[in-house]
DNA sequence: ACAATTAATCGTATATTTGCGATGATATGT
DNA sequence: ACATATCATCGCAAATATACGATTAATTGT
């Protein structure tokens, strides 16, 4: 069973791992670079940009939503998207704690 | 259909997503913390470590192992791994650039 | 030779992810 | 009021991912 194990790992880990699977999948990182790059927020215009249909689309924008990502307000009929960079500091934050915690021994230790 | 729409995409999207995918389990960077710390490979160790069954850890393993993020080799009954220095370089290097890229706007524009 | 250890793999169950068409709800333009 | 545009959500299908017990294969210790 695909039991959900994960309230016996760590918060750190487990935090990193949820920012990481926001960012598993190509369309969500080609997303976060065009509201990056457009500082104008894009709703459908994400669409145009994916090689993916309007209902995929909106699915993997909930799903950054979800991680916390990104914001969407209605505006009118449209649906405007931007990246919340408050959480998304908190993200490159922890991707750099893991990787500077991750160090290369001082090549003594030689592995297999 | 779940059909693959990689071939859609850019290929440093699909590279950094997949790198992305291999951490997205707390198991997983675990496995990693573990093995970065003990600079002497670690096999059984890590289930010893891990709050989950053998033939689970082992699945990871293989995931981590066809990130190319980690190396294994027989050594004698046991198995012992490592990290991969250079390909786990490489995946801070394109994180790095990712995170680079996507900077904030200089505050003239607020978003939604 | 034989029991015990170690770890990969198989089979299975369940959950999640990915993708899309269709539908519905809201807003806009005429 | 009515046709159109925009987008979230539903329902469905298929693929992946997660987890584990059981089995297998190889190694080690006695």
């Amino acid at each position: 069973m695909a039991t959900n194990k994960k309230e016996a790992f760590d918060t750190a880990e487990v935090t990193l791992a949820d920012f990481a699977k926001a960012l598993a999948h190509p369309a969500r990182v080609a997303i976060l670079k065009t509201l990056a790059e457009r500082s104008t927020c894009v709703c459908g215009e994400l669409v145009d940009v994916l090689p993916l249909a309007q209902a995929t689309v909106s699915q993997h924008l909930k799903e950054l939503k979800k991680a916390d990502l990104i914001k969407g307000e209605i505006d009118g009929a449209k649906s405007c998207y931007c990246i919340n960079w408050e959480v998304f500091g908190l993200m490159i934050g922890e991707f750099n704690h893991l990787f500077a915690g991750l160090q290369r021994p001082p090549e003594s230790s030689e592995c297999c």
